[in-house]
Formats: C-alpha cells, structure tokens, sequence
DNA sequence: CTCCCTTGTCTAGCGCTGCTAGGATTCGGT
DNA sequence: ACCGAATCCTAGCAGCGCTAGACAAGGGAG
C-alpha cells in the first residue's frame, strides 16, 4: 500500500514542479517561451508526461492562474486586515491590485488574458477564484454606499482591471500611476 | 506613368482587402482561425503575397486595430456630440465605448490585446491613436473636476476597458450591465 | 515585331508549435 | 524467477509563421 501513497506523493510532487517551472518560464521569457517542449526539457522529463498530468497546454496555464488568483487573495486579506477602517482597507486593497497586477505580468496575463476559459460562472468555479473575489467583495462591501454592493464591487474591479492592463500595455503615463489610483479610490468612495 | 498608377491603385485595394478579411475571418470565428493560409485563400492569393504587403501577421493585426481606433473615435465624438451638455457627452460616450467593445470582440482585441506593440507612446503614436484617445479626453476633461485632467482621462478610459475585457471573459453578471456603467458615471462625476 | 529584363506571383520547404500512437523499459506482486 | 501492469520515451502528425528560389507575365528598347 505504502509503495502506492509514495507513488502518488511524487506524482503529486511533479505535478507541482510543472506548474511552478510554467510560471518560473512565463514570468523570465513571457508566455510566448513556455512551449510543451522547452517546459519538458526543464523538468527533465520528456513531452507526454506534461500529458499524463494536464490534458493540455490550456489546462498547465489554468492551473498557473488558479495560483495567482489564491495568492492575490490571500494579498487582499492581508493589507485590509492590516487597515485602519474600512475606507483605509478600501484604499490599501486597491493599492495592493494594482502592485500586484504590475510586479506580477505573466501570472496576472494567466490570469485574466490566457485563461479565459476557466469557469468563473458561479457558483461552480474553482476555490480560488470565489476567494479572490470574495476577497474584494469584503473590502468593497463596506463602502459600496447606496446601490448594489456586488455591481459597486465589479466595477471596482474592473476600474483596477483595466489600469493594470493599460499601464502594463504601455498606454498610460507611467508618471501618473499614483495620481490615478488616488483619484479612482476618492470618486469610488464618494 | 498610368500603368504604374493602375498597378499601385490595384495593389492599395488589395492592401484593404486584405485588411477587410482578416477582420471579417477574426470577428466570424475569433483571431485563432486567422491564418496566414486561411487568409491568403480567402482572398484567392497565395501566402507571399501577404508578406509583399505586411512585414508579418502581426502588421496586420495592427492594421486591423488602426481601424477600430479610427472607428471608436467616430463613434464616441459623435455621440457626444449630440448629447447635451458636458455631463451627458460624458455619459454617453461612456455607454457608447461600452458598447462597441461589447459588439466588436475581435476588433477590441486586436485593439488591446493582440496589437500591444502598437507604438502608444506619445506623441510619435499613429494619428488613429491619438484621435481615440482625443475624442475620450475631450468629453472626460469637461467633467474632470479638480486634479489633472489626464489622469482622470486615464482613469475613466481604464475602468471602461475593464468593463469591456472583465465582461467579455463572462467575469461579470450580464444582469448588472447598465447598472455598472451608471454606476461609474455616477461616482465618477462626483 | 522580337527580344530582354523587370516585376509579380507561386510552389515548396524550413523550423517551430501542440499533441499522440506505439513500443520499450522498469518494477511491484505472486 | 517470472508475469503483468504501470510508466516513460521515441518518433511522428498536422498545422503554424515565414522565406528562398523557380517561373510566368508584360512593358520598354532596338
């Protein structure tokens, strides 16, 4: 029995490895330079056991997102429980996004560019992605003001969504950077 | 000296066509299926002929996007237009620029996520360029209120574009649609 | 009118991609 | 010591973006 659950544990061990190796690749070349081949050969193991893990290339960047949304998450909780009421954890956790997003390109492309086709119709999405988005739901929530908080929480989002991927798209003046998350914290809060 | 003229007037109409169907082929069945084969038979020329016109398939998509840039421009400058007063220009272009990205998947793609090369950085930016993101700040800095104009631009550009995109990725709840943009027109009016 | 030479286009092919079929090898269980 | 199953690799397919070199068409000069 025991050969079995140390079977598994290696498996389980590599299958970790592929991904973390998938983000390591992204996050040094781009996503461009992380074909099946290259990413075999840094594993040290050969195309089709890439196979016997993930049914496809889709499936290893999902899995890299799947990452990067319980990180952002965990990121989240941490500034806002760090805050000072519920505007400052507003503002901290909008701050955080946006840092997040910008130190994080490949993952966050992953994330939001690549893996378009994870399954974020609630309720059947993954853990993760309920997470992060709770995690701001939670933050949001409390300053929504008059309106529906869960359209108040999207269009934050959203908001921050959009900076990340216009600065990173080089479409914004990187000297404004400050003075935009300011100014779209203050209108939000009203 | 006419027969040259024939040649570079046929050639130019070729240059569109080009264009034209790799728009049509992206938006009928996403930028996926625009190959370099599929798009050389389409338009009953074989593969070289694409690359006597663009340096590569990337050159293309650009073009393609230099379309839409020339296109949002239009359609946000004339709804403004016919709003009254700077208050409702802003809104409406909001929901305008809301709705082309939504009516345009393709095209907003090529636009924001597949043409990133496209030299944004101002003011050696091609004339399309400018004019969208003009036609924008012109309606955004009559409502700015206090604080530089242009970062509000930024911020008012980049929350619609994570409309779009967050929406587009079935991120959103198609429910709130009208409720988010009014929602963000509101807050950021002030 | 004929020849030449430029111009324009196509066929064929290179190196790469994601993915898979089938054979070889290893290794636990009897 | 042998058998069967599980594991892994070699080799290859179709398709991708892109290009070299052959070929045909057609205007200009004698």
């Amino acid at each position: 029995m025991s050969i079995h659950q140390r079977r598994e544990r290696e498996r389980a061990e590599r299958h970790r490895l592929i991904i973390r190796t998938a983000r390591e690749l992204a996050e040094a070349e781009g996503w461009d330079a992380v074909t099946t081949r290259r990413l075999a050969e840094r594993i040290e193991y050969s195309q089709p056991v890439l196979y016997s893990h993930f049914a496809g290339k889709n499936e290893i960047v999902a899995a890299v997102a799947l990452e990067g949304f319980a990180e952002l998450a965990a990121d989240l909780r941490a500034v806002a429980d760090k805050a000072d009421g519920p505007a400052a954890a507003f503002a901290a956790a909008a701050r955080e996004y946006l840092a997040f997003g910008l130190a994080n390109p490949a993952l966050y492309d992953a994330m939001f560019t690549l893996a378009t086709d994870l399954p974020f119709g609630w309720p059947d999405a993954p853990e993760p992605l309920k997470e992060a988005f709770g995690a701001l739901a939670g933050t949001f929530a409390q300053v929504a003001g008059e309106g529906d908080p869960e359209a108040f929480t999207e269009v934050g989002w959203a908001s921050l969504h959009g900076l990340v991927t216009l600065a990173r798209g080089g479409r914004l003046r990187p000297e404004l950077e400050q003075e935009r998350v300011e100014l779209l914290v203050r209108r939000l809060l009203g």
